[in-house]
DNA sequence: GTAATTTATCATATTATCATGACAAAGGCA
DNA sequence: TGCCTTTGTCATGATAATATGATAAATTAC
């Protein structure tokens, strides 16, 4: 459903969301801890730290951080780095253009479920997920 | 949201369902019509065969039909050929396993949006496509 | 200012997906 | 039979996504 690495983006702002409160996390605790690829991960959280959604330190007792509380971070803000939402995602049939008016075969019915979709991804915050959590991230 | 494969998949079937009633339709013909390359459309298409989806023929007068009436070809059947719609999609975490028992944070909110995804495919049929079909596919 | 620590960046490798081209196999028809 | 048509298959190539390794740049601590 999402990339790989969007996937990866969003374990991680989790992570972060659950672990650190305050201090700021280094990427080898955290491509640890989620089992992801060291620097992958670091260009994938630079990316997050360049959209303002991350902060991000060097040198001693740097490391990452989120930028913004999780109520007020909603997933679409992370994942919308890596995947596209757009209309072009939208069509079915893969139409470069496909809305009310250039309607594909499929627009009519498959517009609900992508809206559904969509609006998961920008209704639904990082501390929303949180609450939910049971295990460990 | 559906792989280039699936999506090619899909939009030959529906060609299929919509020009040809009765008379075989050639590789070439379609992947003109689609602007789709035409080995590629044809390895498709023969998987499609071997599900079962289409009839092919070769030689003179050959080419693919539908196998089943449109009206009972859930377009699941054409894309899951594809594309996973198993439990590792439906995570968003992209967890091996994550079902209510063993739950990702994600899980109880995400469940919903993806098995509303999964019942369109599941419960749309072919022709459902093209009663809503105002232009040719 | 030097060393240690940590992110940032670059070059490259690997893998999966998508695509092309050539030819083999099978069916229809004179 | 021999020829044409059309699908089937194989070998290969192109591109994008994912991953690795090496090194640069910035920060902290002494």
């Amino acid at each position: 459903m999402l990339s790989q690495t969007a996937e990866y983006a969003l374990r991680a702002v989790l992570y972060l969301a659950q672990e650190a409160t305050e201090r700021p996390v280094r990427v080898e605790e955290m491509a640890r801890a989620l089992r992801l690829p060291r620097n992958y991960l670091s260009k994938t959280l630079h990316l997050l730290s360049r959209a303002g959604v991350l902060v991000s330190a060097r040198g001693k007792g740097g490391g990452f951080q989120l930028a913004v509380p999780p109520e007020r971070l909603p997933l679409l803000r992370v994942v919308s780095l890596f995947d596209r939402f757009d209309d072009r995602r939208r069509c079915l049939l893969g139409r470069p253009q496909c809305s009310d008016r250039t309607a594909c075969a499929a627009h009519t019915r498959w517009k609900e479920v992508a809206e559904t979709v969509t609006a998961f991804f920008r209704q639904t915050s990082v501390a929303d997920l949180l609450k939910g959590a049971t295990l460990p991230v």
